[in-house]
DNA sequence: CAAACAAGTTTGTACCACAAACCTAATGAA
DNA sequence: TTCATTAGGTTTGTGGTACAAACTTGTTTG
C-alpha cells in the first residue's frame, strides 16, 4: 500500500507541452493548416515541424500536404491513435494530479 | 481568444514524472531517508541521486547527510519553495486538462 | 534581372533521463 | 590478516530531446 503509485505510463509524447498543445487544438477541429496551427500555439515554424514530424511518427496525427494555389499547404488532422492516445493521457494525469495527496 | 490556451509556465523540474513523485512523497511526510524515497518511488539509487541534485539546486529540497551508526544516511524534505513549486504545478496542470477541451 | 518573401525542413547546441560503472567505508569469510 | 561482498550513494556514458538559427525551394515584387 505505498501511499504515492507510480505515474506508470505517462505518454512521453503527449507529456511535451507544445505536443500537447497540438493535439489539444486538433481534437477539437476536423484538420488544421500548418500556419493556423503555428498561430495558434505561438510555436516556430522549426519546433512545429519537428513536433509535427514527432506526432506523425507515432501515428497520432495525419499530415497531407498539397499545394494551394502555387504555394505549398501543409494540413493536419489528429488519428483515432492519437485522440486514443490524447485523451489517455489526459485520464492518467488527472488520476495523479488528485492522488493521495491531502 | 484562442480556444488553447498556451500551458506557461510549466515548471519542467515539477513536470519530470519521477521528481513529481519525489515531491508528491516528501509532501505528505516530515521528511524521508534515501532508500525509503527510493524503495517508494522504485528510482534506481542512481536515479534518485541525480533528481535529488536538481531538486536540491532548484531549492525545491532540502538534504541533510549524517551518519546513523556509521553508516550515511540522507535524509531529505520538501522546502517551502518545493511546496510551493508542486502545488503551483498541480493547478497549472489541472487548468490544462480541463480547458477548453468538449 | 535581383531582392525579398512564403512555407517549411535541417542543423546545431545545450540539456536531460536513465543505466552502468565507480567510490568509500564497513562487514564477513577463511 | 587478507580478500571478497555489501551498503549507501555519486559520477560517467549514452541516446535522445526541445528549441532557435540557418538553410531550402519556389514565388512574387521592384
Amino acid at each position: 500500500m505505498s501511499p504515492i503509485a507510480k505515474p506508470q505510463s505517462i505518454d512521453r509524447i503527449v507529456h511535451e507541452p507544445a505536443r500537447y498543445q497540438i493535439l489539444a487544438l486538433l481534437s477539437v477541429v476536423k484538420e488544421a493548416d500548418f500556419l493556423f496551427v503555428m498561430r495558434q500555439t505561438g510555436l516556430t515554424r522549426g519546433n512545429l515541424s519537428s513536433h509535427m514530424s514527432k506526432l506523425e511518427k507515432a501515428g497520432y496525427v495525419s499530415v497531407v500536404k498539397d499545394f494551394m494555389g502555387k504555394k505549398p499547404h501543409t494540413m493536419m488532422r489528429i488519428t483515432r491513435t492519437g485522440r486514443i492516445a490524447f485523451e489517455g493521457y489526459r485520464n492518467a494525469m488527472k488520476q495523479m494530479l488528485e492522488r493521495s495527496i491531502p
